[in-house]
DNA sequence: GTCTATAAAGGGATAGAC
DNA sequence: GTCTATCCCTTTATAGAC
C-alpha cells in the first residue's frame, strides 16, 4: 500500500479507494459475503478486479473494513448523544432517530453488520482474521452498550420504564435496525423526508418505553 | 420424484426428505444462499450431494422450500390467531407471542425468510425461479397482512392506538423479528423458559401500541 | 493505478455403479 | 436411495505488461 492522497478525502476530492469500498458495500449488502466475487465488485466500478486489489489486500479484508465504516459512522451520528443534554429519555430518542437516518442514508454499509455476526459466529476464518472480527465485534458491542446504558440511566432519572435494559436494548435495536431490511428511497426523496419518516418510526417505537 | 414414504411423517418415524431440509436451513442460515454448497448440506448429513440431488432438484429447489416451510410455519403458528376471540390487541399479543417462539424454536428455517427477500430483490434467477419467488414473496405478504389487518382493527375496536398500521405493522415485526438475529438458546432451556422469555419481549413491545 | 493472463481450487449438476 | 467419478464453469489471488 503505497502513498495514496487519502487525506484529500477530507479536502473533498473523491478518493478511489472510497469508490471500491462503497461498491464492495453494495454488492455485499445484494449477495452476502462468500457470494461476492471480486470481480462483481470491480464490474460494479466498470473496472477489472486489479483496481479492488490494488486496494485491498484480499476479500476478507475489504469486507472488515465496510464493517468498520457501518458501525464508525453508527458511533459518529447516533452514539454521540449518549452524553447529550436532557432525560434519557430525550437522549435516547436522538440516538434512535440518528440511528434510523443511518439506517436509511448508509444502508448498503449497515446491513453488512448482520452478515459480520454471522461470519463470526459461523464463518471459519484464519487465526488473523479472528482477531480482526472479534475487534469488531467489541465496536459493535460497545455501540450496542450506549443504548443499554441509556435504558438503565432512564430507569434512574425516572424517563425510561424499560424493567430490563438488555431487553429493552435489543427490541428497541431490533426495531429500527430492521428498517434497513424494508427501506427503499423513493424518487426524488429529500433528506426533510427521511427525517419526517424516521420521527414517525422513532415516535412509534419509543412509546413503549417511555415512563 | 419416485414414491416417497412422505406420508409416514405424519406417522412419526423420521423422514429422509425432511432431514436434508433442516440440514440445509442451517446451512443456508450459516453461510447465505449462494455461498452454501450442496456439498456443505451434505456434509451437514455425514453424505454425499447424491443424497441431496435424489430429493431436490436443484440448489434453488432446495432453498425455495427451506423459505416455503418457515412461512408456512409462522402462517399456522402465528396467522391462526388473527380470527381468535377477544379485542384486537389481545389477538396481536397471541400473533407476536407465537412469532416470538417460531423465531426461537425454527430458527434455521425463519432466518432464511430474509435471505429470500434479498434473493427476490437482487437476485439473477430464471424466468421459471423468478415465479416461485415471487409466489413466496406473495406468501410472506400475506402473513404480514395479518398484522396489518389486526393494528387497524385494533384501531376501530379502540384496543390499539397505532396512527399508521403499516409502520406499526413493520416497527412490531422488526423487533420479533431480530429476535432471530440474537437469540441462541441455552443448555438445558426448556419450552417454559422460553415462553416466559416470549412474554417479556412481548409485554415489552406490545406496550407502545396500546391505547 | 489499472489492465490481461494464468494458476490452483472449488462449485453445480449429471451419469452410472451398487 | 446413496455413492463415486466427471464435466465445465467460476473463484481467489498473483505476475507482469502498460
Amino acid at each position: 500500500m503505497t502513498a495514496h492522497p487519502i487525506a484529500a478525502n477530507d479536502g473533498g476530492s473523491p478518493d478511489r479507494r472510497e469508490e471500491v469500498l462503497a461498491a464492495a458495500a453494495e454488492c455485499f449488502m445484494r449477495r452476502g459475503y462468500e457470494a461476492t466475487s471480486m470481480d462483481d465488485v470491480a464490474d460494479m466500478l466498470g473496472a477489472t478486479k486489479g483496481r479492488v486489489y490494488h486496494h485491498f489486500r484480499s476479500k476478507p479484508e475489504l469486507f472488515f473494513e465496510v464493517f468498520r465504516r457501518a458501525i464508525s459512522i453508527l458511533a459518529r451520528e447516533a452514539g454521540v448523544h449518549e452524553t447529550g443534554p436532557g432525560t434519557a429519555a430525550a437522549r435516547l430518542r436522538r440516538m434512535a432517530r440518528a440511528h434510523v437516518l443511518c439506517m436509511m442514508e448508509t444502508q448498503t454499509f449497515q446491513r453488512n453488520l448482520t452478515l459480520g455476526v454471522d461470519l463470526y459466529r459461523f464463518g471459519e476464518t484464519s487465526a488473523e482474521h479472528r482477531a480482526t472480527l472479534e475487534e469488531l465485534m467489541d465496536l459493535r458491542r460497545a455501540y450496542e452498550d450506549a443504548f443499554r446504558r441509556t435504558f438503565a440511566a432512564g430507569k434512574a432519572d425516572g424517563s425510561l420504564a424499560a424493567p430490563d435494559p438488555s431487553l429493552a436494548m435489543r427490541t428497541l435495536l431490533g426495531a429500527i435496525n430492521w428498517v434497513a431490511v424494508w427501506y427503499s428511497p423513493r424518487h426524488g426523496e429529500t433528506r426533510a423526508h427521511r427525517e419526517t419518516l424516521a420521527d414517525g418510526i422513532v415516535d412509534q417505537v419509543l412509546q413503549g418505553y417511555l415512563a
